[in-house]
DNA sequence: CTGAAAGCGCTTACAG
DNA sequence: CTGAAAGCGCTTACAG
């Protein structure tokens, strides 16, 4: 199939390969009977255009970078789908992960060899950051930030994501509300800007509260569930437990309560706990999570969409921060202080 | 970066470009001073060939395709890596999901014009398996499937997965061994092919014990944990409750477990739940869940090895399916009947 | 609206 | 071990 060239169509319709080419690429230009008889020919042959050599011709890959924290993720799986549901027919979607088991050290390489157009980066620790403003500088890289916050040096570049900050703050006020006077707040790993947020906001809203925060009440933990798994054990030797944790995602909480309830701590009357992300396993967890919602393919959408800008008119360089909205998503894992 | 081309090399080095490829391809057919000599001006010039005219010139796109499921669900994931873990170096991965509400009847068109060296399938219902065989006899392209049994048309290609029938059959007769008598079944839909494979195993450790197969015992629902509080809503309607669930997969068994806490179901005590997958939140559920252990990453490295020789030497065409060991993951959602 | 021709950056027989 | 030359399948000024 398709061992047939712009040639071959050239010859049999009786034009030139310049108007085969034309036809394909921009049709408009072309007359009305001599498109159709070439358009015609394409059918009959079953002709399509050799994509290698027009990539090499036009010097473009059609290949984006998508870099995230870790694949397997929920979160990530609904962003990626907002990237492609906009990327999708004109892009194809290389992903490498930036957490550090991968070897992907050949980040960079793969930025030189696949020659990639774009960049979205949905992880806020890069090993690479210097490097990839370079390439941003030198080649004119366009790059965009989703989902996380990231660090100073990369903040020039567009980003996607909610304010994280403030959706700490909204939930951790709510456990306010609900009476609790010990929180404790179970944060990611000390570089990760996302949970940094988090934790900020967690600490302004104590703050503003007549509560004083205590510094021992901020966990650094893995945002696995077995993150949270080991966060709930520091948590539950001690000899005045808390009355609520709040998770900087999903997965920790869930290793919290999957912990509490082996331990037979009830959920909500003896430990309230909240979660962030609002993942689909939120909801059918026993009992079912309070948790912050985040718009994740609409990140992947406003991501995806700003990179286009970014790649058709380099010049307009808008870069600001689009912040989307976040919900508090109260369920049974939460409650008034027992 | 890179603008530099082969024959500035060439110019640079004194040689002619032709050696310089060579330099690039087959280093040991040039000579070691010459070889030196090119490589300290590929280095100096920082220079990296132009692969949009290796590919082109070559005719190679080293781009391969991935057909799940659904991109969320851990256990692609998990396949996943193991399929990057083998191929990342060579090749592109480029992933499309199979499930319906993702518009990817381009699917054929993507074969054709990113034209993909292989396929991965990992998944059981294709709405094009027509075509891709029909693309695998004309072009000669490399399919393996993964995962799950696939259609009989599809059983020429080689495939690597564990015995799903034998894996439903040992967890069903570890249920009867516990003493249940009622046992349900959740299966999947009723095209999926790895559920039917494991609903057969259910169907003949029920049969091959002193109990009676009732068929209102095999329920269908999809695979998420949403089918599942579906099928749950149904047998908690029952008048006479089974003792025993068992979902084909984990996301479902997680939602019947949801909704049995929800009505206040004791598990295992009233009921016990039984999984598939052994998915990362199974251990962590409340209580945990029993499952059976399925090897995701070796899948995946088994399947691009398989795809790598197919690639390699198309002529040894070893169809044979790859069987790998499943495991019984026994927990706290399933005990002795109550 | 159409065509002749140059050229993208490599690889690969072929000849030596 | 090395080089001159053809060519991969397109696109794109340029000219008409």
């Amino acid at each position: 199939m398709s061992n047939s060239t712009i040639v071959e169509v050239a010859k049999l319709a009786g034009v030139s390969v310049t108007t085969v080419s034309r036809c394909l690429n921009s049709p408009e230009k072309v007359g009305k009977k001599t498109l159709a008889r070439v358009r015609r020919v394409i059918e009959e042959i079953n002709f399509s255009p050799n994509m290698l050599a027009q990539n090499f011709r036009r010097g473009k890959t059609n290949i984006i970078l998508v870099v995230v924290h870790e694949i397997g993720s929920w979160l990530f799986a609904e962003i990626l789908e907002g990237i492609r549901a906009v990327l999708g027919t004109r892009y194809s979607i290389i992903l490498t992960e930036s957490r550090p088991e991968v070897n992907d050290n050949n980040f960079i390489e793969m930025l030189v060899t696949k020659q990639v157009e774009g960049v979205i980066l949905l992880c806020s620790t890069l090993p690479f950051s210097k490097k990839l403003i370079e390439k941003n500088k030198s080649k004119s890289l366009p790059i965009v930030i989703g989902l996380e916050p990231i660090s100073a040096d990369l903040d020039q570049f567009p980003s996607v994501h909610i304010d994280n900050y403030q959706a700490a703050y909204d939930a951790t006020q709510y456990l306010i509300t609900s009476g609790h006077r010990d929180i404790v707040f179970v944060s990611g790993p000390k570089h990760s800007f996302v949970t940094k947020d988090r934790e900020l906001g967690f600490c302004a809203a104590i703050q503003s509260s007549e509560l004083s925060l205590d510094e021992a009440n901020i966990l650094h933990s893995d945002l696995t569930s077995n993150g949270g798994v080991n966060a709930a054990m520091e948590i539950f030797a001690r000899s005045v437990m808390p009355t609520a944790v709040f998770c900087a995602n999903d997965d920790m909480a869930l290793g919290v309560l999957g912990l509490a309830s082996r331990r037979g701590i009830r959920v909500p009357e003896e430990l309230s706990i909240m979660g962030f992300d609002d993942t689909r396993y939120a909801a059918i967890a026993n009992p079912p999570l309070s948790t912050v919602f985040q718009p994740a393919r609409d990140i992947g959408i406003g991501a995806a969409k700003r990179l286009l800008r970014a790649i058709d008119s380099p010049e307009d360089s808008a870069v600001k921060a689009e912040i989307l909205p976040h919900r508090l998503v109260i369920r049974s894992s939460t409650g008034p202080r027992g």
